[in-house]
DNA sequence: AAGTGGTCTAGACCACCGT
DNA sequence: CGGTGGTCTAGACCACTTC
């Protein structure tokens, strides 16, 4: 039985991207809200902080709450890691695998996985095309204790669902660093770029909702087909 | 008169800087915390998440409330947006002033800004120095309509500061885009770089808490010494 | 003054973790 | 099983915007 606030959440995310608020750029009021749901005021305005922090909406004390227009389209959302595929609902995903394997955790690897070295860990290495156009080349290590199997056609398609719902694992958090550097001759080649071009890269170390860590990964971006959003909030 | 979570959160922050619960890696519990402080358990949830929200803690449901070890030092955090002074606490920042002047809005600015053409606008452009090393080159328009006076002697420190603490303004949120390119010339001699170096920019509209566009500036950042670190949480 | 969001309380029951 | 966080309610009072 989902929770009350994520229905709503889920409602009115989903009136948010059909535009149903775009004439007004304001919602209902929380008063109105708790009538049309059938909830308590404290049920609502989770579910609106929620939204706040996905970057649909901004609340002003005294006058309501309205839809923040920024240009989604075309930028990976980074308060919403759910994929490529939600990032791009209505762009052509391909990914291509070049190279998967199982082998084991180096020193490295291990520090930052907070495992014992030598562990087993599957190794996937993929790029990812959107439009037919180059994205990135992700470089990934899952830690074979929790995920303990993938194959190629799981990897083909969205690992991460495969984690969520088939494995019933939770995804916890993430701690992602974000830097440019010369892209290697190797990334070039199968990005279709010059040598010596800039990279947009994100190292990425994600946890399940216990601290655990089970993926390690840096995805090198092309850096003209990729641009990030954050959605930052002040308030809190 | 301060909100009570707001006091809980400065509080808690300040000793999960200073490291009090870095052995245990957990905070007390929230009932713990209740007595403490003397609030209601809401109260405390609301502070609690507040600090989830910056990165520094991660909740277990049955299980208690964890300290969340990222590397934060030497990079930029994108969760407490307070300006460099606050993501380097112990570096030293200096700021060198290339450009300012009162200037009006073009055809892109005035849409970026959400304002007539032609307004008023404050351009400042900085170079930003922590530690003696080239940090960025910041290129920024300030509404004078919002941001009624500047002087060198303000922009010389932080310009936020002056916004919150003199002008009386609450800063809301910010729409940041995040992309790698080819450097400019005139950058990467500012910098100090070579010619066709990578570098990470960082472009942004900062609203204030009624939804006013109060400043349009992008950073051009030294690649090699800047490296950006965004906490992202998948619960919500 | 009326409307709307911001803060806070006290209490209830559920879900999950560990022993 | 007890401990701990997750969800939800009903109601109060405050702060700010708008008219």
């Amino acid at each position: 039985m989902a929770a009350k606030y994520r229905v709503i959440v889920d409602t009115l995310e989903k009136e948010l991207i059909e535009g149903v608020y775009i004439e007004t750029k304001k919602i209902p009021t929380e008063e109105e809200l708790m009538s049309r749901f059938g909830v308590s005021r404290n049920t609502i305005r989770k579910a609106i902080e929620v939204l706040v922090s996905r970057g649909y909406l901004y609340q002003v004390q005294g006058s309501g709450i309205f839809v923040r227009e920024a240009a989604f389209k075309g930028y990976v959302n980074l308060e919403r890691l759910k994929g490529l595929t939600t990032d791009f609902p209505t762009n052509k995903i391909e990914t291509k695998i070049i190279d998967f394997k199982l082998t084991h955790a180096d020193k490295d690897l291990a520090q930052k996985m907070r495992c014992e070295e030598g562990s087993s860990v599957y190794f996937v290495n993929r790029l990812r095309m959107v439009d037919g156009k180059p994205f990135g080349v992700e470089y990934s290590y899952f830690n074979k204790a929790i995920v303990t199997y993938l194959n190629e056609e799981i990897i083909q398609k969205s690992i991460y669902d495969y984690i969520r719902y088939d494995l019933n694992l939770t995804i916890g958090f993430a701690d992602r660093i974000i830097y440019a550097d010369i892209i290697s001759d190797k990334d070039a080649k199968i990005l279709g770029l010059p040598k010596n071009s800039p990279a947009l890269i994100n190292d990425n170390i994600v946890f399940l909702n216990n601290g655990e860590v089970f993926d390690v990964s840096r995805t090198i971006h092309h850096y003209r087909n990729v641009k990030l959003l954050k959605l930052s909030n002040f308030r809190e």
